[in-house]
DNA sequence: CCTACCGATCGGTAGG
DNA sequence: CCTACCGATCGGTAGG
């Protein structure tokens, strides 16, 4: 109707530094996590870096590499994140609170990657989303395991560990939804918040 | 690579029912669920109800069409919901419980629904998309008014209303991506377990 | 409800 | 990094 202004050329000057495999897929990255991969086409890509679709195949071996690229990075993240955060932490609470804590951060943090992992891992062929499926199991059967020890130390009361679990790791997840950096809280002080929300949903008791 | 077997052929038997705009609304949210607006194809919602793709369109405008009339009712049952579910009741406590309650059921009684609305409300066209956005935003507020209220009343300790009702509702809305009907909780036990959090989030203590 | 067909756009390739 | 181009598929229309 009104092709003189473009809504979807929203990358609104070319930025004429060096393209690189890192900067095509923080191109991609940024796209999808706006339009969804499905919605958005690799000549969005090529035009937010300056350059033609084509071009892109220098830095990337098809558009769903692309998306499999940043899902792997994203879990591998998450993981050891998890790792480093409760490692050496002695009881459930401290680890409870701590994982919480650096899930929550993450999620503020790299709001681009959350929205894209949620929303199109389905988007994978198999056997990547069968991989990328069973990472992110991995993490919910950590976080579960830690509630579970919890209420067998007489340390939280819930009834069922998977569903606080859901509980604290989804509302974590969600804050990538919601969080803006020019917002009234930093990614701190909503990590803080959150991770004490999740002590409260076990009903720990310090 | 392998013709014979297309697994995006996703639905087995075409039903030779009669096709109304129900049955493509039907069709439509069921592959909208799964594969995302952009993902899903006309083609296969025809295929899904035994017609060709041009006979859809003796029951919709235009796929966008069916995306918004998806969303708007959606977001219509959420709001009707929640203020049947609070009518009359007297306490901050008493609402928080009930809106967290009929929120929950909701999102494991309406997963299609639930996830269309978190995943493709951005495919919308304006002017529908603010007009969507708006209504969420509508829900968020009436839940961050009881918490407010609570605060005031000295019910709930909360640092900041906002967060606390982000992460209940959002705690919520993920029911969607994990509950099974087949599980070995009911959409019932979820509902009243989540509620519970709810009031845990707030520190309300009975 | 169908066949036949449209222009546009998709991801991707050839060949420099 | 480009132009030129590919077959496939998209949402949608014409005309019965």
């Amino acid at each position: 109707m009104c092709p003189a202004a473009d809504p979807s050329a929203a990358a609104p000057a070319p930025p004429r530094t060096a393209v690189t495999r890192e900067s095509v897929l923080d191109a991609a990255l940024t796209l999808f996590a706006e339009r969804g991969y499905h919605g958005t086409p690799l000549s969005e890509i090529a035009a937010a870096l300056g350059i033609r679709t084509p071009s892109l195949y220098n830095h990337m071996g098809s558009k769903q590499d692309l998306l499999e690229t940043i899902l792997t990075r994203t879990l591998d993240d998450v993981l050891d994140g998890f790792a480093d955060a409760v490692d050496g932490l002695g009881t459930p609470a401290e680890k409870l609170h701590a994982a919480t804590r650096v899930y929550a951060l993450r999620h503020a943090t790299h709001r681009r990657e959350a929205l894209v992992v949620n929303r199109d891992a389905g988007g994978l062929d198999e056997p990547d989303r069968s991989r990328i499926r069973d990472r992110r199991r991995e993490h919910e059967r950590a976080v579960r395991a830690i509630i579970a020890d919890g209420v067998r130390a007489g340390e939280f009361q819930v009834g069922d560990p998977a569903l606080a679990s859901f509980a604290i790791l989804e509302m974590s997840v969600s804050i990538a939804r919601w969080f803006r950096d020019d917002g009234p809280r930093t990614a701190a002080q909503v990590a803080d918040e959150f991770a004490g929300y999740a002590l409260r949903i076990v009903r720990y008791r310090p």
